[in-house]
DNA sequence: TGCAATTCCTATTAAATCGATAGGATTAAT
DNA sequence: ATTAATCCTATCGATTTAATAGGAATTGCA
């Protein structure tokens, strides 16, 4: 399951990145708009910070900016961050691996090999697409 | 991530069908050699005999045995199953829909498009996928 | 007939995670 | 100063997960 999370962190990405004219945008307007709890939108919009992906400014007439083009912001990476590893599980994880406590074959394993299809065909999904799709409402792979 | 059910209930299914011989497979023979804790183990083929993808017979000399050819048990079935929906968000899901709270509407929501280019690619190989392919350790799609 | 071995079923528990909230500290513009 | 915004930490309740417990029901066999 995709976490709250992560679907508010993506939404609110994309508003940031539709969002016209030079002031940064505040927690409230996208929390409004996109009907997301305000607390909870401020502590992803800090991680998202944090992680670079953001930039803020302080007091009044403050808020959040994106730190790169729209286009240079790869999925891999926000999810990475927003929902942690992409693989379903962490045996076949590139960012997050995690040798399984039974199983003591790797490669004799049949819910290995089928996670790894699974992780690389939505590993190719996410390395894809970029910020920039997601806020033309466009696809990225054709 | 993939739950530990799931995996198990994987595991077991894939041992079943290696298994040879006429004697339906008993859960201790399957704990043992996958190492999972025995009475999870338990509830979990009895999820997988009541969805019909395994008979039993009790008592003496009782076990668990596949009510199909492995070939003609795809993934997408045991994975709904074990697992629950494919999609990772009930707005895309095709057998467990449900409508995002937030979200007026779903043509216009950035991660609902993203979920489903997911959630189409893991179909795909799900249900190119059988019991069999994980049985042998080969891969279905090439 | 009785014993042993097995599945079947329900309930419970401990731990982890998730989603959200609370309360204020810090910073900046006016 | 005052106001308005981000920043930070802590906490809470609900849910889910993984596992355990205890026994009922069934079957094979001596």
């Amino acid at each position: 399951m995709l976490s709250k999370k992560t679907k508010y962190g993506l939404k609110a990405l994309t508003y940031i990145a539709r969002s016209k004219g030079d002031l940064p945008v505040q927690v409230g307007a996208i929390a409004k708009s996109e009907q997301i709890p305000q607390k909870f939108l401020e502590s992803i919009l800090l991680t998202l910070r944090k992680a670079g992906f953001l930039g803020s400014k302080k007091g009044k007439h403050g808020g959040y900016y994106l730190r790169k083009d729209p286009k240079d912001i790869l999925m891999t990476d926000v999810m990475r961050v927003l929902e942690g590893p992409i693989a379903m599980i962490p045996c076949v994880s590139l960012n997050f691996y995690e040798k399984c406590d039974d199983c003591p074959d790797e490669d004799s394993c049949s819910v290995h090999k089928l996670m790894i299809q699974v992780r690389d065909s939505t590993l190719n999904i996410f390395k894809n697409t970029t910020l920039a799709n997601l806020s033309h409402n466009d696809t990225s792979i054709k």
